[in-house]
DNA sequence: ATACTGACTGACTGATCAGTCAGTATCCAT
DNA sequence: ATGGATACTGACTGATCAGTCAGTCAGTAT
C-alpha cells in the first residue's frame, strides 16, 4: 500500500499547483521514485488518477468540516454563520493543496465531459454550500438572522468566502487581513432590521 | 492582418474553454485554418500568444466598463455599486469568453514565473476592484453608504459578485436567478445603520 | 515442489507537442 | 522591372506525452 499512498500524496501537490494537463505521469513518477508503469497498474487512467485525488480532498475536507460542527455548537445562527466563515478561511490555509485542487479549472472542464467529475463536483458544491444553508436556517428560526431566502443567501455567502479564499491563495492582496471585515459584512448582510431576537 | 485577427479570435476562444496548457497551436492552425508556422510568425512562443489574447480581453472589458460609466451617473454612492454589480453581471454574460479567460488558472501559475504575466494579472484585478472602489468612496462622501473600509470592503464585495459569475460561467445552479438577492445584499451590507443621509 | 497471486518494473510505442527553417507569394516604392 | 519588406507556408525536428506489455519477484496456499 505504500506505493500507491506515495503516488496519491506526490500527486495531489502536483495536480493542486500545476493543474491538470500540466502535471505528465513522467512527473508524477520521478518525484514519487515509482516507475511509470505502476502508477497505471494502480490507476487505469490519468483521469481515474485525477478523480481519485480530488476525492480523497473532497473527503479530508468535509471530514474536517463534520468534525468542526459536532465539536462546536454556537449560541445563535448568526454566530454559526460566523463561526463557519471563520472556520472555512482557516481550513482554506491549514490544508491549501486541497482548496487549490478544488478550484482548478480543469476540474469544471472535465465535469463537461465525464460524469464522474460532474458528480463529484456538484456534491463538493453542495455540502460546503450547505455548511452556511443550515446555519441560515437555524438563525431564522431563532431570530438572529432576517428571513431572506435561506438558499440564495447561503449561495451568495459561500461565493464570498470562497471568493476570499481565491484571492488568498492566489497571493492577491493580503486576503487573509479580511477575515474581520469578511464577518462584520456577513453580519450586516444577515442581522433582522432592528431589536428582533429570539422568541 | 486577416489571418493575425484569425489566430486571436479562435485561439480566445479555445484557451477560454480548454485552458492554456490543454489547448494545442496545432488545434488553433487547425480551427483557424492558418498554418503553424504562421502562428509562430505573428507570436513568437505560445505563452506570447496567450499573453496577446488576455491583454485584448482585458482592454475589452475595461473599454466596456469606462463607456459605462461615462454614460451611467447614479444618483448616489450606493446606487453606483449597486449599478456597477448589475454591470460586471450583465458584462460577464454578454462577454463569457473574456472572463472564462481572466478566471483560468493558467494564468495565476504563468504569473508565479514570469512578470508580464503576473503584471497583467495585478492590473486587471485591481481594474475590477477600483470599480467597486470608486463607488464606495463616492457613498462614503454623500452618506448613502457606511463608514467601513473602503478598499477592504471593495473586495469583499468583488470577491462576492466575481464568485457569483464564476457559478454561472460554470453552470453550478442558476446563478443567473441570483441578481436580486445580490443587490439586496450588496445594500444590506453597505448602508449606514439608521436614516443617515446626504449632507 | 508446484501453482498462483498481487505488486511492481524497464523498455517500448504511436501520437502529439511546441517550435524551426528554407523558401514562396504579394505588395508597394523606387 | 526590380529590390526589399511583410505575410505566409510545407516539411520537418527532437522532445515529451499517455499508455502498453511482457515479464520479474516475493509471498502464500496447496
Amino acid at each position: 500500500m505504500s506505493k500507491k499512498s506515495d503516488i496519491l500524496r506526490v500527486t495531489t501537490t502536483l495536480f493542486a499547483h500545476k493543474g491538470f494537463p500540466a502535471t505528465s505521469m513522467g512527473e508524477v513518477s520521478r518525484i514519487s521514485g515509482v516507475a511509470p508503469a505502476t502508477i497505471f497498474y494502480h490507476f487505469k487512467t490519468k483521469e481515474d488518477l485525477f478523480l481519485a485525488v480530488l476525492e480523497a480532498a473532497r473527503d479530508d475536507i468535509v471530514r474536517r468540516i463534520n468534525a468542526h460542527l459536532a465539536e462546536n455548537d454556537a449560541a445563535d445562527g448568526l454566530q454559526r454563520v460566523k463561526n463557519a466563515v471563520t472556520f472555512y478561511l482557516r481550513l482554506a490555509g491549514e490544508i491549501e493543496d486541497r482548496f487549490l485542487l478544488l478550484h482548478h479549472r480543469s476540474l469544471y472542464e472535465l465535469a463537461g465531459g465525464n460524469a464522474a467529475f460532474e458528480r463529484h463536483l456538484e456534491e463538493t458544491v453542495s455540502s460546503l454550500v450547505d455548511l452556511f444553508h443550515a446555519a441560515i436556517v437555524r438563525g431564522q428560526q431563532d431570530g438572529s438572522i432576517a428571513p431572506l431566502p435561506a438558499h440564495k443567501t447561503a449561495l451568495i455567502i459561500f461565493s464570498m468566502v470562497d471568493g476570499i479564499v481565491r484571492l488568498k491563495t492566489h497571493r492577491l492582496y493580503s486576503a487573509g487581513s479580511l477575515h474581520d471585515e469578511l464577518l462584520d459584512a456577513c453580519e450586516r448582510m444577515l442581522r433582522p432590521p432592528t431589536g428582533t431576537s429570539a422568541p
